[in-house]
DNA sequence: CGGCAGGCGGTTA
DNA sequence: TAACCGCCTGCC
């Protein structure tokens, strides 16, 4: 694998470190004792798009973050980076690595015990932080998609507008474009990607993302166009950290209505459900049923 | 062929 | 403010 040296991401939070860290060489960066991780489950559990594994066991996965590629590896306890860009902080902070998700588990279970099977299957799901601009556009791309399509439409999107920052076994792997990029883009040319519908509100957002600067809060994200209350929660979880949103798709609601026997309309209701079971935990409950649920149901 | 996929915007009553 | 409807595209 063949990197060229990326861009880091400015804004990268201080956190206390629970796991020991090595700094092997440039862009080689292995964090060791790390706990409730595996990367199947954190990357299938529909938070991101653009990671695959390569082999069938899951180990190792390679994929991009923002502006980042990395091939990562996980077994017994060690991950270890081999990553174009982004210093240890970056994927420290990338993989939530801070955050003691035995004790979330836990603490669902006591106030929520149903869910308990679903947190056993998904034992391994870390919320990811993502880049906010990569996880608006991204989940525009979702709005009444499918997951195949959705990555390829993303994949698309990056190889005409992302910059090129490396191969991996002759394959250039891009990043994810800027809002620049994408304020530029014409709806010719985004049709070409077959983005259907959702190619102007890409433009859009993206303008406004540059003229309004990035949005901070639900209210702001719902003013953009092709953000709606299921998306806004999806960014506000994967893109802001907010980890109380409880994005209700079509999978959750009928998790709501089998499991706790809402109406099939009545996602107020479900809302408010998720808010008073789950609380500020809301969005990690989240993950965990729609993990298990969709893979029983596939 | 219609139905549907990790919804949304716009229009109605 | 709730209930409909149409929507790009691709796959069944």
């Amino acid at each position: 694998m063949r990197y060229r040296k990326g861009s880091q991401r400015p804004d990268v939070q201080k956190a206390t470190r629970s796991v020991d860290m090595k700094y092997e060489e440039l862009n080689n960066i292995v964090f060791d004792n790390i706990r409730d991780f595996n990367p199947v489950h954190t990357f299938e559990c529909g938070q991101v798009f653009r990671w695959r594994p390569e082999e069938e066991k899951g180990e190792i996965y390679a994929g991009v973050a923002g502006c980042n590629a990395a091939r990562i590896k996980f077994s017994d306890g060690k991950l270890t980076i081999e990553a174009s860009g982004g210093d240890q902080e970056f994927w420290y902070d990338y993989f939530d690595l801070t955050t003691d998700y035995g004790a979330i588990k836990d603490e669902l279970v006591r106030n929520e015990p149903k869910i308990e099977k679903a947190c056993e299957y998904g034992y391994g799901i870390r919320i990811l932080r993502q880049d906010l601009f990569e996880t608006i556009i991204s989940f525009i791309i979702s709005q009444n998609n499918n997951i195949p399509r959705i990555r390829k439409n993303i994949e698309s999107l990056c190889e005409t507008y992302g910059e090129e920052i490396g191969d991996i076994e002759g394959k250039t792997v891009y990043a994810f474009p800027t809002p620049e990029a994408l304020a530029d883009a014409d709806e010719e040319e985004l049709s070409e990607l077959k983005l259907g519908y959702r190619g102007p509100y890409i433009i859009e957002t993206a303008k406004k993302y540059l003229e309004a600067g990035c949005p901070t809060c639900r209210e702001e994200l719902l003013s953009m166009h092709g953000v709606g209350p299921k998306v806004a929660n999806c960014i506000m979880l994967f893109g802001l950290s907010d980890v109380a949103a409880f994005p209700i798709d079509t999978w959750v609601r009928q998790i709501m209505t089998d499991m706790y026997g809402f109406a099939d309309k009545d996602v107020k209701g479900m809302q408010r459900f998720a808010e008073e079971k789950f609380g500020s935990y809301a969005g990690y409950a989240q993950q965990y049923l729609f993990y298990y649920y969709r893979d029983r149901s596939l």
